[in-house]
DNA sequence: CATGAATGAGATTTCATTCAT
DNA sequence: CATGAATGAAATCTCATTCAT
């Protein structure tokens, strides 16, 4: 699905391409745990156990690395758009969506890359787009869900669906990063906050 | 209060308070145009018009000069914590809470700076601090009055009034942030934060 | 003694002159801590307990304090000069003068500032003068003593006596490095000293 | 007997650790010159006409390019550790290798760097560690020719090996340092000191 | 594809000293 | 005599990136 007309990858690409997951994943460690400018090529390098001369013979720079990063975050949204799109009460999926959704969320390692990102995406056009082109993805088959809610009558009609979607994400962004900082967990956090969306859909 | 006994500040004294608050201006500036790790010390002395060394009697490290503008954070939650805590309907404290601080999250400048301060949070305590400090005095604040609504029929029983004020303000600061990266105006998404809000606290 | 001509010191002067003392104390052991380089005008005068511009009040510069620090050392050598100009057995008072010496080298301190300025004297000529002028002081002494020794048939006569005053003290000053080097006691390496120096005279 | 195990060196290998004793050497002769405090590693780099950056590809410091040349030295004691362990007279051995120890020594630059290193290792351990090893294999060789004087009658049985060993080498050492500071020539020191020698180890 | 030496600009911080107050 | 802000050069070291091998 991701590219339907490559040729068969030889053992040769295969590698290449695993020499390139290793040092992204290298550099993702390196993000989380120092931040993206704290972070030196040459780190990035030795952690992937790669040479650093080498390490552009896969990436152009440092940037693309993270832009690479960035990508890759959007497949991680892929468990919560598939519960996103299944059938069923609006309400329970919600209530299914904020629970994986915060749980997701309540590993540090996620919430603070998901910052690193975040402040990157100011200055950075193309980091920008990528951090905004995730967020519509979600957000749409959030709205969607939020949609047939009102329809099904278990929303209120004066929702707008899209709005609302954008809203309850970005809820459960600025709580995590709360529950981070502050050191309390997502479970106590979570609670409040699903009593709170709850509140806000309600007829 | 803050300072009841201290001696009266000679002629000298205030100017070198003065010269304190242009570097501390000048990188202000320069952390919001270019980010925290993209300003060099160089740079932030340049614009203050102050030489390199000079900065140094002033401030001990690049780092402080950002706890200190973290610090001054604090001073611009004052008309809010003001608003806050006037008499008056709840709901109309909260509505007027709501465009107030929105409208300062409007200028990008703002947003900018809370993302560089949140994101130097993560890894620096000092930083990290004063950010949660700040964060639970305007939190308290809007918590009583969350409190009084509460006790006065216009919102529903059931809210916690702390967890709802985290909320509150989270959603507001992330909305904010989705309006400087999208681009669009925090007017636009002022309105659904307020039905969103208003739902949510409603009986 | 030191100045016969000048006039009664005022109070003030006296003041001053103490300031100058604590000064240059102040850089002693700051120079004995830290080493000559690695110490800055600035601990000298935060040790002091004076601010840094006053420092200049009362020397021109840093070299300039180690000059003081070297012509100090001078005064140092009275004990040994008096020990040395006193009548008796040559050999009596060698011995008393060999372990007088050495137990004043097994201060490391003492030992540490030497080797200080011994650096500082390669490359400073006026630190190299004061340092031989110091030296030639208390050769010139010892050598008498030997001579002495030589006429009273105490030494052999074939010693060459401003010689083997050079020699002996720099035997003093060398084992004395080499026991706050290797953290051996000076008591022990002084025995082995005693026995040789005591054998190079015989006659 | 150093490296029987290690691989060839390739033609790149080869010309990196050239590249790393120009570095060393530069940096020898910046700090005979002007000192080891007093020299930058910018001053190394042009020196060595090596670009800055890259001096720190083959040296983790500038303190390390110290530790290197305090290690090298060691290598420059081989001809008298050969000399000592030649076969024959003591005593004809001793009066050699004064001599050319001495002569050694005569070039001030040595004596320098001796000073340099010396200095250094007072409050650098590694340094002080390396000095100490330098000074033992030394002491260690001069005691065996010493002890086989004693053992054929040629030196006075009294004696103890080590300690002399010792005093010897640091007499040829701080006399050198005389001989610098004070401009005399090494050679017209050498006669009193081998005099005094003599005179020590007699029977 | 792989290596790591090479680059030189740039990072932050410290230096000894001066000078207005 | 006393102060400490001001200076700007110099300190050591790191940076992302290039390139010859």
């Amino acid at each position: 699905m991701s590219d339907g007309s490559s040729k068969p990858l030889s053992k040769r690409d295969r590698a290449t391409a695993r020499r390139r997951e290793t040092i992204r994943d290298a550099a993702l460690m390196c993000f989380i745990e120092n931040g993206y400018h704290q972070t030196g090529v040459r780190d990035i390098a030795k952690r992937a156990g790669v040479s650093l001369g080498n390490l552009y013979n896969h990436f152009p720079g440092k940037h693309d690395v993270l832009v690479e990063i960035a990508a890759l975050e959007r497949a991680e949204m892929n468990p919560f758009l598939d519960l996103l799109a299944r059938p069923g009460s609006a309400t329970r999926i919600l209530d299914r969506f904020l629970t994986s959704y915060a749980n997701y969320l309540a590993k540090p390692e996620d919430v603070i890359l998901t910052i690193e990102i975040s402040s990157e995406a100011i200055r950075k056009p193309d980091i920008g787009e990528l951090f905004i082109a995730n967020r519509e993805e979600l957000v749409a088959a959030l709205a969607s869900v939020m949609k047939r809610g009102i329809d099904d009558g278990e929303f209120r009609a004066s929702l707008d669906p899209e709005d609302a979607a954008h809203l309850v994400i970005e809820l459960i962004d600025a709580s995590a990063f709360r529950a981070v900082l502050s050191e309390i967990s997502m479970r106590s956090v979570l609670r409040g906050l699903k009593d709170f969306v709850t509140a806000a859909l309600r007829r």
